[in-house]
RNA sequence: GGGCGAGUGGCGGAAUUGGUAGACGCGUUGGUCUUAGGAACCAAUAGUGCAAGCUGUGAAGGUUCGAGUCCUUUCUCGCCUACCA
């Protein structure tokens, strides 16, 4: 017998599979199908272990649902454009295309290395002419459809990578990438309507049953849907400003209303461009806005106009305006009415202020002299201090009753706010798909004509400009249309929009005509299972939404509004963090452990400082390179190991041993194979039947059943490892051939999604082909003759008898009163009554 | 501040509808074989006790014949989010 050679074993069968094209899928009516989808990779030039995780978890369920019976669609691309290649192509003087696809066949390469069942024929990229002349068609159309529109915003501007970033990019106030300040900057941008589908992105969570509720919840929060009412507030004072527009959904508290804010950035702000006090406060506001702290503290400062607001309930009560940095411009109308009893910011500003603090309502404990005090009470009671709007419950009938009776008095409106706000999709940058419009002279609008799609990327251009490198090519943005000048565009669309539809293209990857063939949709989506992680909760994932349902946008062809049926969110892999004596960071390949303590390679004195755990970082150096580790250790050690530690949505720390066990396991399975080989080919076929095996066969079909189908898939490699301790042991007792073979052949099959190679290879050795359909449990074998009863008395164990499946509670209660195990249990006793559960347990309550 | 989730051996983690807590792996300990072993194999491994037993799923209560699982209160940790009016 030979060891397991897994360089020779894998490099044979994913060559086999790649020359027999069994992953190619194609329309078939007869089956049903499954589309198994991952989230593309970003070429960035070598795949990590964050990859390996997420595409084995999609492989094993892949080639389960191929031997389940299903039509399984599962492609893989590359989400080609973006800022690494153009960043990287200016520092190494290169071209961002060759950088891309340098990267992304070295990436295959190594794909291709974890033996993943994969369509490669449907292989596409983002930044290929291919790809991208589509979704300028439908950005086009988009534009028809009225969801497309420019207009003048302030955006986030990352000083560092001369680009506007989307709200969801800047974190802490830093760019996402760059980690930069964010600035703001007012810029024409172009901008997709997604708040347009607020309402059904909101609502279609709800079909999403095979979601993580976790991140439909992180979605409804950013949709942010809030009911309430507009209210118009007049103004006295010596501006020409007659009236202020607010949102509230707390339009009850209006009899505690004591001031008014508005944003900075108010349209009222204009009348103080020139007050030096104003703008020293608006500096003041920017520059503590987002900091983490600042938020943290919460201050809140304000500038007080001479402007007075009129209570519309109210007109005797006036109070003052003021401008706030706690009032957001873009959310609502830039203004909120202050009331502080029921508000805590606003209880805050009045403190800090010395406004009045009205109470209007009290908690239902308390009597009519309640005051507010401390801090502002935002619970539910009974509104007091308010005239008409007296002894309404809150919040249930007074915001509706509140808003009637503005409405009647035609001084509000009810209305829904959302915070979801309209996409903006331009970027400054050349490494992108270009925006198929143009301007005259006068600057208007007029989109590229469709026949003259694609517009491509120029090539072999300078990327040493500030700024977009697209602005400094005259001969590309100069063109004409019917002997007409235009100026192109020379914005470049947001990345997220390519992987927003890319997997309808998967469907139809080589149709020149159109992003997808309708036959080809119709039969492959929705997807049914997507799978990748959970960061792209709220941005990817909204924006895919979105998609579908502007496509379906009066366009009564597409049906579509929800592109992924199920989704599936795996976890980080993590590693521990090293440092030396000098606070560096220090790689696992240059740490070693002697057994007591961790030290640099090599070098007995050093002293290794060991950090937390923490998900795999370049900047951290805690990263193992998988290719490194496929090379040493084989692929299917990897898929077992990534697998076997943790549950695939948890985060799973990469260890150097465990892998080593799952190298070493395969081995032993190997060993095991041959001794089951030889008894199946050299034992006699009358050998007694063994129903311990068949059994227990039948009992692990469905366990890795239903754990494949709950992705519990950490089980599953326990299970493997239980099959391995059964066989093992049972492999020594006298079988039957013909027994041990249709049952081995089984269990082969059960471990073929986990480990496919070593699988094919075991098929092989015995003269099989791979298996094509999924073992079925015979239910007639799991029903055991012999049951193990738990024996309670008054609730405790106390004995567990084998006991015959069908006896009934009489005679095991007459049996264990002569156990020596229970009868002590029994003896001088009343039993004053039994709890018999058939086939699992008896529990006898006694007198003591 | 708000939202979501999780607390089980030395560690990662198992545990249909409430019904044998600790599957499986790592680590550790002892042994076998070895010149040696950081290899392989065998055995043990929740705590405590010589044992029968007792105690054990963050803590405290509750429901139940029976609770890791259900309910209430509470503590700790993680993740997300952030002045959203």
């Amino acid at each position: 017998m030979n060891r397991y050679n897994f360089k020779l074993v894998e490099k044979k069968w994913q060559q086999k599979w790649q020359n027999s094209n069994i992953f190619s899928s194609e329309i078939d009516r007869d089956r049903e199908k499954f589309y198994c989808l991952e989230m593309f990779p970003y070429p960035s030039g070598r795949i990590h272990m964050g990859h390996v995780r997420n595409y084995t978890i999609g492989d094993v369920l892949s080639r389960y649902k191929s031997l389940v019976g299903f039509n399984v669609l599962h492609p893989m691309g590359w989400d080609a454009f973006g800022m690494p290649a153009e960043n990287a192509a200016r520092e190494n003087n290169l071209d961002p295309k060759d950088w891309t696809n340098k990267n992304i066949s070295t990436m295959k390469e190594q794909l291709k290395k974890l033996g993943l069942s994969i369509d490669w024929d449907r292989e596409i990229s983002t930044c290929s002419e291919e790809y991208y002349k589509h979704q300028q068609l439908f950005f086009l159309e988009l534009y028809e459809k009225g969801l497309v529109y420019r207009k003048e915003n302030y955006v986030n501007w990352d000083p560092v990578d001369q680009t506007v970033l989307a709200n969801e990019q800047v974190i802490d106030g830093k760019g996402w990438r760059s980690g930069a300040i964010v600035e703001r900057k007012k810029l024409n941008q172009w901008f997709l309507k997604i708040s347009q589908f607020s309402e059904e992105l909101l609502s279609d969570l709800d079909k999403l049953e095979a979601w993580p509720n976790k991140v439909k919840v992180m979605q409804k929060n950013w949709i942010g849907k809030s009911f309430g009412c507009e209210i118009t507030f007049q103004t006295e004072g010596d501006l020409p400003v007659k009236e202020i527009k607010c949102f509230t959904t707390r339009p009850d508290t209006l009899f505690g209303f004591s001031f008014l804010a508005v944003s900075v950035d108010h349209e009222i702000s204009k009348y103080f461009s020139e007050n030096h006090e104003f703008q020293k406060f608006k500096k003041e506001c920017s520059k503590t806005g987002t900091t983490e702290e600042a938020i943290a503290i919460g201050e809140k400062i304000g500038f007080k106009t001479n402007l007075m607001a009129i209570n519309p309930l109210d007109h005797t009560q006036k109070v003052p305006v003021f401008f706030a940095n706690f009032v957001l411009m873009d959310y609502g109308f830039g203004a909120v009415f202050g009331c502080p009893a029921h508000d805590q910011r606003d209880f805050d500003f009045a403190k800090k202020y010395k406004l009045d603090i009205k109470t209007v309502v009290k908690p239902l404990e308390e009597n009519d002299e309640f005051q507010v005090r401390d801090e502002a009470y935002t619970g539910p009671g009974i509104v007091i201090n308010s005239e008409f709007l007296n002894n309404l419950k809150v919040p249930e009938e007074s915001i509706l009753r509140s808003i009637d009776i503005l409405e009647e008095k035609k001084i509000g409106k009810k209305k829904i706010n959302f915070r979801l706000k309209d996409w903006g999709v331009s970027r400054q940058r050349y490494w992108g798909c270009p925006i198929p419009m143009a301007y005259d002279e006068n600057g208007k609008v007029i989109p590229i004509p469709k026949m003259n799609l694609p517009v491509k990327l120029p090539e072999n251009i300078n990327l040493n400009t500030k700024g977009n490198p697209l602005d400094f090519i005259d001969d590309w943005k100069n063109i004409e249309i019917n002997g007409k000048k235009y100026v192109r565009e020379t914005d470049t669309l947001d990345t997220f929009v390519c992987s927003s539809w890319y997997y309808l293209r998967f469907c139809s990857p080589h149709d020149k005509d159109y992003g997808f063939k309708k036959k080809d949709i119709d039969y492959w989506m929705p997807v049914d299972q997507y799978i990748g992680g959970v960061e792209h909760a709220i941005l990817h994932l909204l924006y895919s939404r979105f998609f579908m349902k502007a496509l379906g946008y009066k366009n009564e062809n597409f049906k579509f509004s929800e592109p992924f049926k199920g989704l599936f969110t795996q976890g980080m892999v993590c590693h521990e963090t090293y440092k030396d004596e000098n606070n560096n960071w220090l790689s696992p390949e240059d740490v070693e452990y002697d057994g007591s303590k961790f030290r640099k390679k090599g070098d007995l004195e050093s002293k290794v400082k060991v950090g937390p755990s923490e998900s795999m970082s370049k900047s951290k150096k805690n990263v193992i390179d998988p290719e490194n580790i496929i090379k040493n250790y084989g692929a299917d050690a990897v898929r077992l190991f990534i697998l076997s530690d943790s549950p695939p949505e948890k985060d799973v720390q990469w260890s150097e041993q465990g892998m080593i066990a799952s190298y070493k396991f395969l081995q032993k399975l190997w060993i095991l194979h041959n001794k089951i080989k030889d008894k199946i080919f050299n034992s006699n076929d009358n050998e007694k039947e063994n129903n311990n095996l068949e059994k227990f066969t039948n009992q692990i079909i469905n366990k890795i059943t239903n754990n494949l189908e709950n992705f519990n898939y950490n089980v599953i490699i326990a299970n493997i490892y239980e099959v391995y301790n059964f066989l093992n042991k049972e492999i020594e007792s006298k079988i039957s051939g013909k027994v041990l073979r249709e049952n081995y052949l089984k269990i082969l099959t059960l471990f073929s999604p986990a480990i496919p190679h070593y699988t094919s290879e075991c098929f092989e050795d015995l003269g099989y082909i791979n298996p094509i359909s999924w073992p079925k449990a015979n239910t007639d074998l799991l029903i055991e003759d012999e049951i193990d009863y738990v024996v309670q008395i008054n609730g405790k164990k106390r004995a567990i008898l084998k006991e015959n499946r069908n006896i009934d509670e009489e005679s095991l209660l007459l049996k264990l009163k002569s156990n020596k195990m229970t009868e002590r249990y029994l003896k001088n006793r009343t039993i004053k009554k039994t709890i018999f559960v058939k086939n699992r347990l008896i529990n006898i309550l006694v007198n003591e």
